[in-house]
DNA sequence: CTGAAAGCGCTTACAG
DNA sequence: CTGAAAGCGCTTACAG
């Protein structure tokens, strides 16, 4: 009755073996009862199940990990908090993840190449089950660091047709060329381009941007003011005064997110220059609070939301050696035209 | 000079025992160094060090974990991203727990006890080697969960003056009256209470509103309006909205968070009210855009950051098994007084 | 101050 | 379909 008590360090837990014991199998089974590998007979799977109940066994995903080389955890790695839209971004994936028994560890990039770098290597020696990143704009050792772990991996928010990479996205380039015709056809024709943070996503807008302006023959460098400070409210007011303290003649703004552009609607306020009438403003991602601007803002509203959820559920394939098909998905943005153009 | 090679599983990852062995030490005494304990020769420590840089040595976090039973992970409860309150509480904790090795895993509650209980259940499991929650407010299960896994655990946002309970915050009671007071001072007497969510805090910043106007004889329950809903900036709007129809001769609004406030000065703009002439407008925390409003908004600018950083250098101590003092920190807080009041 | 042995709680690989 | 043995990569507990 009594286990030979001397160097014991037993964490007083529950363990595998005592559901074994309690079902009346041996621990392999109960593993694999437990884990739902099919092979094992239903009757023992139920024992098993029973066993658990009665102990109230919680399996240890420390020595899960460590037995298989694989964790319950999917690390998350997303630029910045401040925006609102990998907080949403975020919550989809949890959503998602959590049901399904997975966790995510989030790290915080802050859009700097080097600390993502080294997020990923400390999530790395955690043996995620997955790994979800932002956009494909990384070092090289980063890349490699994913490519060699050989991990389930899925980009999100951008797109790409290389083979062999799974992600979820949209069109940045499209997008922002949609709303740049949207204020084209509105009739503005200086129509500026105002930017912060300068991160990829933000220059393929950028690029759309021009692309629409081009093919209606109204491009002028000048109207792009971009600036490498991160995205605020108190940047987008700034940014709009020196917009037009130094450009003549501008009768639009497209700036590149919402939390910029709704400063660039207060600003004006405060200058005492009518909107729209004055000055079409528009912004990016329809964010908490552009609705309730004044005037309401025209935004290109983000699927930020369904971009983590599929994304997730793509990783939930992979992990389960599934191949996702298609690859990459592109999913809608949407125009929304609202008062300020 | 071959490894007998059956029955292998090696991941061929570099090992402990791989850095003992080129140091010319034993695995233990590698151990040792690595984790900086003290008693081991200095030369040694070298030696080994040399070892790991030359071999590329990443502990095994999950190894550790399994041995040790205690991980490198950290479990933080917030109730919410959305707001950016919590937000900048997390680079704060984060800014702290990574350069010291630790991982924050954060858990978002959504308000919610049972799922605050159901995410302290999934964290346990994982084996934290601390716990930094938010507040007092969680089932009494929750409470057990955390009292039981005898872990170090620091509480956010709150104080209390409980024996053996560590936490870092400051006074919402205090904060709240010293708002209310300043707009009594400003020469409003009839001021509203409008907030959502209706949390702990949110409750206890009512508190300190009800007791400043009680001294003020100013006091009228009927000027409080409290809705269950998340707050938002678009709530704010439509509350302040409801309020003035449904409220006489209100001068003067606090609302329990600045993106209320934010609603409430825009739905203002729109309602044709002139802040502060007709209406004081205050809000909570001093968020993003509070600044940059029109008028600038008077707020309490409270401090997350500071109480996400001396929470986790409080959990730090407490993992390294020191006893911090005072065991409860309440922090400043500061009414920045705008143009809205 | 240093080390040989055992153990943490699981799963893999091999058998049957 | 089920299991006994070994191993994952560390650290604890005991010795010296």
């Amino acid at each position: 009755m009594n286990a030979p008590a001397r160097r014991r360090r037993s964490s007083g837990r529950v363990t595998l073996a005592d559901v074994a014991r309690e079902a009346g199998v041996s621990p392999i089974t109960a593993s694999r009862a437990l884990r739902g590998e099919r092979g094992v007979g239903p009757e023992l799977v139920d024992k098993v199940r029973a066993a658990v109940e009665r102990l109230g066994y919680v399996p240890d995903p420390a020595a899960r990990a460590l037995a298989s080389s694989r964790s319950t955890q999917v690390a998350v790695l997303v630029p910045l908090l401040s925006n609102a839209l990998f907080v949403d971004l975020l919550e989809a994936v949890h959503r998602v993840l959590f049901p399904a028994g997975y966790q995510a560890l989030i790290g915080v990039t802050h859009y700097n190449p080097d600390e993502e770098e080294q997020l990923l290597r400390s999530y790395l020696a955690h043996r995620p089950a997955g790994l979800l990143v932002t956009g494909f704009d990384r070092t090289e050792t980063a890349r490699q660091l994913i490519q060699s772990s050989g991990l389930p991996c899925v980009h999100l928010m951008e797109t790409t047709d290389a083979a062999g990479v799974y992600c979820v996205g949209f069109s940045q380039v499209e997008a922002g060329a949609a709303l740049t015709r949207h204020l084209l056809a509105r009739g503005r024709r200086r129509i500026a381009f105002v930017a912060a943070q300068l991160d990829p996503r933000t220059m393929q807008r950028a690029e759309g941007y021009r692309r629409a302006l081009r093919e209606a023959g109204c491009y002028d460098a000048k109207l792009e003011l971009l600036s490498p400070e991160r995205s605020s409210i108190a940047l987008g007011a700034r940014l709009l005064t020196e917009l037009l303290a130094t450009r003549d003649g501008i009768d639009a703004v497209f700036f590149c997110n919402d939390d910029l552009a709704q400063g660039g609607l207060l600003a004006a306020q405060r200058l005492g220059i009518r909107v729209p009438t004055d000055l079409a403003v528009a912004g990016f991602n329809d964010l908490a609070g552009s609705d309730q601007m004044v005037p309401p803002l025209t935004t290109v509203r983000t699927p930020r939301s369904e971009v983590g959820e599929a994304g997730a559920r793509m990783l939930l394939q992979l992990m389960r050696g599934e191949q996702p098909r298609p690859s990459c998905v592109r999913l809608p943005y949407e125009v929304v035209v609202r008062q300020s153009t």
